[in-house]
DNA sequence: GTCTATAATTTGATAGAC
DNA sequence: GTCTATCAAATTATAGAC
């Protein structure tokens, strides 16, 4: 399972070269002089770009989707899940904040032949459990009744959306890298509170805010 | 400003294809048969592949940021606004589901070159009245105290995301498109209220959810 | 304006020396 | 394992006939 040092170093440089450009975009002359190796040394440890992809694009899909999955799947209260995966997931990405864009667009661009990766070992995203707490918790009052998949897109857009539009943010904002990792960091509280405070039962102020629609 | 009938044709076809496959992806031979037309004609009426992926960019972008960034400098109440702001933006882009994941993933792969576009005439996103006009609400006590920046990237995360995820929401969710549009549908309602619930200030009820955090 | 033929590069991939 | 040289295919772009 231990890769040679060339090996690694490989992975690394298509790493950063693929999430940079895209499969398409993506050179191998470019991923050669970004490791610091010889273009045919690519070929030699794995035969051609789009074995090279594959192996890019699976890992960072694990890396994405994997570790915050399983929180979901944890045995947590409902609103300590959501923080613990709103943390997590913003904590992971601001490791490697181009992992989204470059996930979604290749999916985007070939479904018919990535989507598999979503389904593969290690990550089975299965969101059963997940929904199934979620209906508990609105059945027991805990929370207000919320169609699970509409919470789901909630909390996974604004997880993930301030990184795949970083750019456009940065422009329109008009901030810089610096201040926009502060924002990003600061949602890892802004986020949680958010969603939480949009599922917890409205009690006895039920009536506050439903006359404003005449 | 009236183009020809292939004018059209090609921009169209191109239009497809690089919402599609990306800049670096897209073939000029495909998009000529897209056209059904010569690949030369496409060389005759827009010269060079660049040329013809900035004229889609710089369109995708406009009807992308253009229509809805008008409404936030409007002069509406600031509910009301955010009302027909989601509401805008989801119709806008369900007619053409790609725009999102295509503008940012060519923003990210190349930033210095396409920044520019989102500062063009036309587009000129300036979010200072809308700043301005949450700050004051939020003084004249009709919102709570909020980041206006935080407020918009939420407002824009929870409308953009569900499109440029859609194939991974698909699979993980395991529901058809025919579904997936229905999710979206219902989003223009469902954020919007999401967002005022989120801002409206707390009057009474301000120690409903101060004592789980221990 | 539209088509065919072809030029000029670029790029992924291989062969073979060391 | 690593390097150089080279092949074969794909792709953008142009030239020129019609």
């Amino acid at each position: 399972m231990e890769g040679s040092s060339t090996e690694e170093a490989i992975i690394d440089a298509a790493h950063r070269v693929f999430l940079k450009k895209g499969r398409a975009g993506a050179r191998m002359r470019e991923i050669a002089e970004e490791a610091g190796l010889n273009r045919g040394l690519l070929h030699y440890y794995f035969r051609s770009k789009e074995k090279l992809f594959e192996i890019v694009l699976l890992g960072s899909a694990k890396r994405l989707f994997g570790g915050s999955m399983r929180i979901l799947n944890a045995d947590l209260d409902l609103f300590e899940k959501i923080r613990q995966f709103v943390a997590n997931f913003i904590t992971v990405v601001l490791t490697d904040p181009s992992m989204p864009i470059f996930v979604l667009h290749e999916l985007h661009a070939n479904p018919e032949r990535y989507s598999r990766l979503l389904l593969s070992e290690g990550l089975r995203p299965d969101p059963a459990s997940f929904f199934a707490q979620i209906r508990a918790a609105a059945a027991a009052g805990v929370i207000r009744p919320v169609d699970p998949a509409q919470l789901m897109m909630n909390i996974v857009s604004l997880c993930m959306f301030p990184f795949v539009g970083s750019v456009s943010f940065k422009i329109i904002l008009g901030i810089p890298e610096e201040r926009y990792k502060e924002i990003l960091d600061a949602r890892k509280k802004e986020v949680a509170e958010l969603i939480i405070d949009s599922i917890r039962p409205l009690e006895e102020t039920a009536g506050t805010g439903r006359d404003r629609d005449a």
